[in-house]
DNA sequence: TTGAAAGCGCTAACAC
DNA sequence: GTGTTAGCGCTTTCAA
């Protein structure tokens, strides 16, 4: 039993293959009565359409890709769920490509992408993805592009973000309110737009509140985990530590943990710590952890949607798009 | 600038279709000559062949297909992740679909790969998914499937996994021998594979201590996060409450600790704690997490490895195969 | 070694 | 309302 082809059901019906089509897409110009004879026959060979012969003869794959650097991390496991509740509800498809932060792999992706095999992109970048041109290219061959989270300033495309200024000045605040006189922030990937952001806020709380800038420090963290851990217990092994923390991205959480458990430093008595994290283990930390909750959920569906605006109304001028939801602080033991 | 076809390369070379086509396949009737006059304006025009004009000329689309309950749990993200490694490697797409425990949405996705969007499936089912029919009939109209972590016994097909019933057994036997009388089993979906595995190493374990059919507790949580915490709470709630626990998935840890907490419990001295979980939080969960490690990544990496030897190898039996790869037993201050 | 032609399964003009 | 026909862009005989 091969699967049935329009053909078939056609020469079945004594019909031509194009009345099945039609009668098949619920075309206007089908009586009702032929409709009926096609779908019920349809359901009995249980017969499904080759995707593929529709997508060359319209030109359009019912297909989205979503690019970003890593899944296991929780806010994009997040956002996915979110993307994929729209993409299900519209009838499309979802790619997944994973760049692990490396932009010759992004490149190659979007590269394909000009192939026609996706209808539209919703993309988080790497670090580097900036200064490349791939994107552009892409935007610029036709498609559809949405940025969600990590985005590039100076490409006009669609955007989804969080206010990352806002959220980061506050959660600085907040330190500088409890008491700390000497907060730090921790960062990887100096150059990623949401990474800028947070440390423009970061700044400017601690501007305000006229700490020094030798009190305010900046920390670039790199590598893998242990070598994160490394550099933080650097950190604080300095008789001038600091007595709080920014962890501007979750990655850096666990680090943290373990460096003040491994030098005995209490948190939040002796620093206070706050993380960008959508960690669902944030109130059973050791302390709990109060984070900067990104609505990651939100983000996917909100991106997504706007994704399918562009994709379905060609009037519509996607690039002009940029949508800001906003995080929410939630403070726990480790702020106290 | 449109997107060049094949039919442009070949005007423009004065060959003939078929050549260039061949000679893009780097076919061995095409002369050395041929070919890099072809490359040549191929890479310079940046041709990029039209996916589905090949998918529907060979009837197979390069794309797998992953199904999966949810992608906002550490296991399966991470068994993504390998996913996606091998597929980029051997050139493969990948499509993503979650089923959010609903076997009505996974029959649908299934009856949609009749169509042959896909040429292979990685599965993890649902939890009812074992009463329905679409998974064999997927397989008998020719689909390659593997199931990884959860699996359909009475189905014939390849599976990867881990030694649920092996790595349960030694969990509940170290709660034993730290001292637990009374080791409480915490689960969701009762009748899912992996559940049953885990569910039955529990009770081996307790049976060969003599522990007493009334002190060894299986309960089956079910509902929304803090509908799960409220059932823990009853059971901790019992004058004669557990003395440990199994939890035999991730979701359960956190409403565990909730409950804990909420009732002063102190974990380990009042009741020690084993949980299924892939989180990167556990050693700095407060006490820190004694867990049973899945080997989601390998998991992942395997089963699409398993998964391409399928689609590539006709003459190999897909449906035999079944690999184990072993959970690591970490022990942290929750099991003290 | 190259080319001509048929056709994968579907859709969209355009006839009737 | 229904049918005829010509492709979408590619691969694959088969012929030259």
């Amino acid at each position: 039993m091969s699967k049935p082809t329009i053909k078939v059901l056609a020469k079945e019906l004594g019909l031509a293959v194009s009345t099945v089509s039609k009668a098949l897409r619920d075309s206007h110009e089908i009586s009702q009565d032929t409709k009926d004879k096609v779908l019920k026959l349809a359901a009995q060979l249980n017969y499904i359409p080759n995707p593929y012969a529709s997508s060359l003869r319209r030109q359009k794959s019912r297909t989205i890709a979503v690019v970003i650097p890593e899944v296991a991390d929780s806010f994009f496991s997040i956002a996915i769920n979110g993307i994929e509740e729209v993409a299900r509800e519209k009838g499309y498809h979802v790619l997944i490509y994973l760049t692990h932060e490396s932009l010759e792999r992004e490149t190659e992706i979007l590269n394909e992408f000009k192939s026609g095999r996706v209808d539209g992109l919703l993309i988080s970048v790497t670090r580097d993805t900036c200064s490349g041109t791939h994107i552009t290219e892409a935007i610029e061959a036709g498609l559809p592009v949405v940025f969600f989270d990590r985005m590039c300033e100076d490409i006009k495309a669609a955007r989804v973000l969080t206010d990352d200024y806002e959220s980061s000045y506050q959660a600085t605040r907040l330190l500088i309110e409890r008491g700390c006189k000497k907060p730090a922030y921790l960062s990887i990937s100096p150059n990623l737009s949401i990474n800028q952001k947070r440390e423009a806020g970061y700044l400017a709380a601690v501007n305000e509140a006229g700490i020094e800038t030798s009190q305010a420090r900046i920390i670039s963290c790199d590598g893998p985990d242990d070598k994160i851990t490394e550099q933080i217990l650097i950190l604080l092994r300095q008789p001038n530590r600091p007595d709080g923390i920014i962890a501007s991205v979750e990655k850096l959480v666990p680090p943290v943990y373990f460096a003040c458990k491994e030098l005995g430093i209490n948190i939040p008595e002796e620093i206070r710590l706050i993380g960008f994290t959508n960690l669902t283990a944030s109130p059973i930390l050791n302390p709990s952890l109060s984070t900067v909750t990104q609505p990651a959920f939100e983000i996917g569906k909100t991106a997504a949607a706007l994704l399918f605006k562009g994709i379905e109304k060609t009037s519509f001028d996607l690039s002009r798009e940029k949508l800001i939801i906003p995080s929410q602080l939630q403070l726990r033991d480790s702020t106290l």
